[in-house]
RNA sequence: GGGCGAUUAGCUCAAUUGGCUAGAGCACUUGCCUUACAAGCAAGGGGUCAUAGGUUCGAGUCCUAUAUCGCCCACCA
């Protein structure tokens, strides 16, 4: 007898194959068709700089297992996959890889750099594709997109449009946070915040008519007094309010501030008396509209102090900020400093310090899509897992402002708007305008800027479906089904999805989302490159498998929580790999005949363990689609996890190797092969989502030596690839209420006969004699399953009766064997009585201190479990308030333990 | 300043929504190279569920504080 299968499990050696099987094969590719039900995923496009890193890793594991489980369901899936051009970080990589040649992205202008990126594009953009591959993900790779494809930059130029149109974008000069070594504009959300420990330095700025009085202001970016124009306080401030209107002198430069009144200003912060500089903060800029106030501009575009800076000019602004300090110490302008802890901004990209500067910007007004957004989301439109998340989405959605989307880089979707150089009119446009809609003018410019990468992202649900054309896979697959993404993109790109998918297709873009964790290293931090404490999962996954890689991460993923990830953990998958090719080895290798015939047989044929673990699967298919319907991972994988190693392998196989090697018949034979194929056939099945190679190399295999050997396991084997086969569904026929109870209590029986094997050590090998004693009402035939227990305990022989005595010099044990659910059934054969005894007879073997020992402390256990029963029992309210099943419980428990108590006691008194 | 999450065995995490003696995996102890598997088998030990109150017949689970850690948001000049 012999299987193809190698004794060792070697993942290297399957799982390239199958995914080249599949993908040639199509499997991952279907079309609309209005007969079947659409399920559909649109990936987080990664970044076309991208490598794999866990968090993708996690990402792609959860929708891959979406996937395969609802194609398996019968859905028509789609699962689209791409990436994204990623503006900022993109031109970054390319223009460092320039710099290392000494090629400046100006020397080589617009055109030929963005030919540069492209090529970098064409070279290095599918590295993350490949990786995704890797780790088994079933996308539909015959439709990759990547967000600056034709058919995308068709979808932004017509949104763009039809939003400028709708009067929803728009173009003015503002205050934005600006990147000065990205030479670019930012978004609100783009800016990071951190806490950094800076200085608050009190300025003394002097009245103009009396220089020897002064107002002190105080700041932490004492470089931006060169662009003051007013000093500000609070209206109802005591301490200033009579000098509202008076004029200060800006100290240095010379400039006359006007003190002014606004509500604004926190009379409880510094002094209560601020500095106004409309040109490079954002309450200024609001206050100087307020006031009238001119703006003056002290910095150019790249963090250098221009020529309003006066002395400082040609300084960048952190060099000025040290100079102009020591100047106005040196001047006791410098009332004090304070060390001062307050958040700064820093680019997303490059983690330069942002600047709020004043410039020309395009804008999306955001608070009528956003109000959309919020009113899918009231009704349960879009519905998130875990749903705290739908609070912060919408209190985000509640408080946003106005997005703006050009940036000054050159890698990007180009914005869609000229200039005429006559009238300076602006037209947008899908295509090149020929003249200007107002003056005809043929001379046009058109925008230097791009737009903002998450501009694109937005329309991702539907622009990979070739929105504005009208698809039969628009028509079909959107609105998509699930978004799994991370909580860190809920406000870049599920808000924005969220609020173009309305705004453009007049649906949601998805109905579920499902935010996971974040992967930290060991220590709970995140994971970096800077800290150098990523684990990278090609390394893991060349080194574990794909499959040990996305069970031991699958495992660990409860709903939402973080996964704290070390090396380590990736043994749980390697193990459970293992274990499933070795049972497959045993099953392979049991399942193959010399001269292999047909042998009908019947349901009634099978035995009790038969029907213990067909029972059991039963169950266990019904608890793992019900945990993944709730996106519970964790759970299903558990519970396939613990019925096929614990109740099938330890248990299953090792009852039925009996009936394999020394069978009663040719025919019961057949039952134990048609059973073992049966339900490891399902168990592949019901893991093949989570770890697709490994399941199909086995599948494989038990498909040919079912066929082979004339097995009829009445399950639909016809499919080329599992990932093609119906996931399994429950059979009522299978449930058993009654073996499930029944092979409980004889796990007991062994596994006391086995403890007491173990404390009186006595080697395994060594058969036993056993007396098992039956007590109460009980109706279990424990003579049915003697062999059963001579087997799994090694027992020589067994005598099984009703109250039996205990013999000589015998350890014994008192199992109970109440059913404690509260809802009997009479009729399983299990009744509310009695408990059972196992006396193993051990003359001259018997060690009767380690056996009183033994009673002594399960007396002890037993009463401390009483003393709780006995608690509630004797608390009238809760006999009265309890409900009755609950109560009728206890009072069985109590019952039950008193005997137990007594038989144990009995026990003790042969021992004086 | 506001919000959210975490705190359960030595470690990493569960616990069906308030009801069996709180469960796994790893680690640990003891015995086994038993013809699928030592990446394994068998039998064990190990928990004041962060703290303090409260609600309830009953709390790891609900409420109120507190502590520690982490994350997010904010116009902290």
């Amino acid at each position: 007898m012999q299987t193809k299968l190698s004794p060792q499990y070697n993942p290297k050696e399957i799982d390239d194959k199958w995914y080249r099987f599949w993908e040639e094969k199509g499997f991952f590719h279907r079309k609309p068709d209005t007969s079947q039900k659409p399920y559909t995923i649109v990936i987080p496009p990664p970044n076309v700089t991208g490598v794999l890193h866990m968090g993708h890793a996690l990402n792609n594991i959860i929708q891959d297992i979406l996937i395969r489980w609802r194609r398996m369901q019968g859905f028509n899936t789609l699962w689209m996959p791409g990436t994204d051009h990623a503006g900022i970080a993109t031109q970054n990589v390319v223009e460092r890889e320039l710099a290392a040649k000494h090629v400046k992205r100006e020397h080589l202008g617009r055109e030929r750099f963005i030919e540069e990126v492209w090529k970098w594009k064409n070279q290095y953009g599918s590295t993350i594709i490949k990786q995704l591959k890797k780790l088994g993900s079933s996308c539909d790779w015959t439709r990759e997109r990547f967000t600056m494809d034709e058919g995308l930059s068709s979808a932004v130029k017509e949104t763009f449009v039809r939003l400028f149109e709708k009067g929803l974008v728009y173009k003015g000069k503002y205050m934005i946070n600006w990147c000065p070594r990205c030479s670019t504009a930012l978004a609100d959300d783009e800016v990071e915040h951190e806490e950094h420990e800076g200085n608050l330095w009190y300025i003394m700025y002097p009245f103009r008519d009396a220089p020897h009085l002064y107002v002190i202001v105080a700041t932490t970016r004492p470089e931006t007094m060169l662009g003051d124009v007013a000093v500000a306080v609070n209206p109802k401030d005591d301490r200033y309010k009579d000098m509202i209107g008076e004029v200060l002198t800006l100290p240095i430069v010379g400039r006359e501030l006007p003190i002014i009144a606004d509500e604004l200003v926190d009379p409880t912060f510094g002094t209560g008396a601020v500095k106004v500089t409309p040109a490079h903060d954002p309450n200024d800029f609001e206050m100087g509209k307020r006031h009238n106030l001119s703006s003056v501009v002290v910095m150019q575009e790249n963090g250098v102090m221009n020529e309003n800076a006066g002395d400082y000019e040609g300084l960048d602004r952190f060099e000025c900020r040290n100079a102009l300090v020591e100047e106005l110490k040196l001047k006791k302008f410098i009332e004090k400093v304070t060390a001062h802890k307050h958040s700064v901004g820093h680019c997303y990209r490059c983690h330069t310090v942002i600047e709020p500067y004043i410039s020309d910007q395009w804008f999306v007004k955001m608070r009528p899509l956003a109000d959309a957004a919020i009113q899918a989301s009231r009704e349960k439109r879009v519905i998130f897992f875990p749903d705290r998340w739908e609070k912060i989405y919408l209190s985000w959605l509640e408080n946003v402002r106005d997005w703006c989307i050009s940036r000054q880089i050159w890698w990007g979707h180009r914005i869609p708007a000229w200039y005429c150089q006559d009238c300076s009119r602006i037209t947008v446009s899908h295509g090149i305008p020929a003249v200007c809609s107002k003056c005809g003018s043929t001379e046009l410019k058109q925008d230097n800027d791009v737009l903002d990468t998450w501009f694109s992202s937005a329309l991702w649900p539907f622009s990979t479906m070739g929105w504005p054309k009208e698809t039969p896979e628009l028509k079909y697959y959107y609105p998509t089904s699930t978004l799994v993404t991370d909580r860190g993109i809920i406000y870049f790109w599920v808000a924005r999805m969220v609020m173009m998918g309305l705004e453009i297709m007049h649906q949601v873009p998805f109905s579920n989302v499902y935010i996971h964790g974040t992967i930290l290293d060991e220590q709970g931090r995140k994971m970096s490159k800077s800290l150098g404490n990523g684990i990278d999962p090609l390394v893991m996954i060349d080194k574990y498998g794909a499959d040990a890689v996305r069970f031991s991460i699958i495992i660990l993923t409860t709903e939402g929580q973080d996964i704290k990830l070390s090396e380590s953990k990736f043994e749980m998958g390697r193990n459970f790999t293992n274990k499933l090719w070795n049972a497959a080895r045993f099953i392979l290798m049991n399942l193959q005949e010399e001269h292999p015939e047909e042998i009908q047989h019947e349901f009634s044929d099978y035995q009790f363990e038969d029907r213990w673990i067909l029972s059991r699967l039963n169950s266990t298919i019904e608890a793992c689609t019900a945990s993944l319907e709730q996106f519970k991972f964790n759970d299903a994988t558990m519970k396939i996890y613990d019925f096929t190693w614990h109740s099938f392998c330890d248990w299953y196989l090792e009852i039925v190797k009996a009936r394999l090697y020394q069978p009663v018949s040719s025919k019961d034979k057949k039952v134990v092969q048609t059973v073992l194929a049966k339900v490891f056939n399902q168990i592949l099945h019901l893991l093949h989502p989570f770890i697709p190679f490994i399941t199909e190399e086995l599948w494989q295999n038990l498909k040919k030596v079912i066929y082979e050997n004339k097995i009829n396991i009445q399950e639909d084997m016809r499919s080329e690839s599992l990932m093609c086969n119906a996931w399994p569904t429950q059979d009522k026929r299978y449930e058993s209420q009654f073996s499930e109870k029944n092979m409980a209590v004889l796990q007991d029986i062994i596994r006391a006969i086995r403890n007491i094997r173990s404390k009186m050590n006595i080697m395994e090998k060594q058969k036993l004699h056993a007396v098992i004693s039956v007590s109460g009402d009980g109706e279990l035939d424990l003579e049915e399953h003697s062999n059963l227990l001579k087997r799994m305990a090694n027992l020589e022989h067994i005598d099984i009766g009703k109250d039996l005595p205990k013999p000589e010099n015998s350890a014994s044990e008192v199992i109970g064997r109440i059913d404690l659910s509260g809802d009997l059934d009479i009729s399983s054969g299990l009744t509310t009585g009695g408990q059972i005894q196992v006396f193993v007879p051990l003359t001259g073997i018997i060690d009767q201190a380690a056996e009183k020992e033994r009673q002594l402390k399960h007396l002890k256990q037993l009463e401390e479990h009483l003393h709780i029963v006995q608690q509630k029992l004797h608390n009238k309210n809760f006999i009265a308030r309890a409900p009755a099943h609950v109560v009728a419980m206890e009072q069985n428990r109590e019952k039950e333990l008193l005997e137990q108590i007594q038989k144990v006691k009995l026990i003790l008194s042969d021992f004086g």
